[in-house]
DNA sequence: TGATTATATGAACATACGTTCATATAAGAA
DNA sequence: TTCTTATATGAACGTATGTTCATATAATCA
């Protein structure tokens, strides 16, 4: 291998310092499907928007226009921000006639809410 | 206000269902700031990228070549991400010669690690 | 000194994202 | 049935994001 691909970053030139303590979190680190999971409940809590709705309904059951008009947000915001917390199966929903209570689906999605809360609070 | 007004979903005529409910969420709702935070906070956390570097740094001290071959990336990848994961004080920086060892903030991350991943696991 | 090594960073690129707007669906009221 | 209300969703739009590439900086080595 050239130095002029070297230059270029080529991955398996990367050198390591600390072999062993690399080894050691190898060994240790979840697959990589896991990890990617993991990496999406955070970007799913990781809107502004997202954020809220979660913390309210870590505090009451809420219907989409409760969500709206607390977060005075439109309701189709509101609506397309539930649909993602939805599939990532943090949030759950329960229909009372027309209207669609929605909760959350379990209990670390609370705890991490509130952990993550101590940590902003405490910067 | 006129019925188009509201078909186009002007906020203020978002009609609230259960107002007790969206009251008790007002009052204990954090500032706007404080929220946004948080989300910042997460979102950070929500790319399979830097969710691997912060396991990796949950369980060792790692330099950024360390961390490059860890996750199978390119150095210019890892030295962005830690930018970024440092201005947000999830990271910290120790620099040794001209290698630079990077380590978790504080403890409210590796909380925040264990709690996502039991919820992922459990799921 | 000049070469090498570890890291940082700006620019460019393709992709992903969040909102709005328009509209669809479906339940309830008149 | 027709109108209204609550929710869902596709398309379009501008913006943000993550990687790569090229290069800069700064420490160490020969």
């Amino acid at each position: 291998m050239t130095a002029e691909q070297k230059k270029k970053g080529y991955l398996c030139e990367i050198s390591c310092i600390n072999e062993g303590k690399v080894c050691t979190v190898r060994n240790q680190m979840n697959s990589d499907r896991t990890m990617t999971q993991l990496a999406s409940t955070f970007k799913a809590l990781g809107d502004p928007t997202r954020t809220k709705i979660i913390f309210a309904l870590s505090k009451e059951e809420l219907c989409v226009c409760d969500i709206a008009t607390l977060l005075k947000v439109s309701q189709s915001a509101v609506s397309h921000q539930l649909r993602i917390l939805r599939n990532m199966e943090l949030v759950r929903c329960r229909k009372e006639g027309k209207i669609a209570y929605y909760s959350l689906d379990d209990d670390h999605i609370k705890a991490l809410m509130e952990e993550g809360l101590r940590h902003v609070i405490e910067k």
